[in-house]
DNA sequence: CAGATACATCGACGTTCGTCAATATATTGA
DNA sequence: TCAATATATTGACGAACGTCGATGTATCTG
């Protein structure tokens, strides 16, 4: 997971405003491809709309219906492109949804039209 | 792909408003999906960019540096999902960008905050 | 220190996906 | 009608991804 890095520095640019290049193309590609994914997309829904905003894997794991290892590894993944901030607490891992990041993804599919009425 | 159905329908719910369900989950990871290709946004990014607003393949080959058969995968898929619209004039067929789709999709991104601020 | 709990990491498996060469379909023009 | 052009479809291959069980690591408790 490399593009992590990436995605923090210089992700996204518009992608209907101007002719994507080759490399920035990819690197808004590796950001929308984190959250094309029920199981994180579903991550998300649920730790912002928890109590306080936040939650631990143990409260993730039975809703999803998925094991814990996976669970891991999709906070992880959400994690380090920047959607969720972790905060270790004791023993517990707590979770919460970092909202700028998902508005500069949005920002990538703005269209002409939307920027001009904004 | 039966996906490109449930998008056209019902896609997309804002994923942070409220809990996810696994069936909203998975209709919208597969729109997200559809745009979380680079191939695919320099296409949409191309089209978009191109004089008026649309392109044919022939148009869209060389830039990518993809095969032809690639090409015309990549607009099929994004047809399907209603972000391209596709006319046949001629031997030649024109591909332009459809905004709403792209906007839809963008409206799945709203994070509580930007709303109220709307 | 020993056991239990919460979470992360590892290794492996099956599926999905992007890509291409080959081929099929359709439209134009001579 | 026949050749040429533009695009779509098919089949196959390799890489990337989501998932799990097993195991490792850290923290609390008795």
């Amino acid at each position: 997971m490399k593009l992590v890095q990436v995605i923090s520095e210089e992700c996204c640019p518009e992608v209907l405003s101007a002719p994507l290049g080759a490399g920035e193309a990819e690197d808004v590609a590796a950001a929308l491809k984190v959250v094309a994914d029920p199981a994180r997309l579903r991550l998300l829904s649920l730790i912002s709309n928890a109590e306080g905003g936040e939650a631990c894997v143990c409260n993730l794991t039975e809703p999803l219906g998925l094991s814990q290892p996976t669970i891991s590894h999709h906070l992880k993944v959400l994690a380090d492109a920047g959607l969720l901030a972790r905060e270790q607490r004791g023993r517990w891992a707590y979770y919460r949804v970092v909202p700028e990041r998902l508005e500069l993804l949005r920002g990538a599919l703005v269209t002409p039209a939307a920027s001009l009425t904004a």
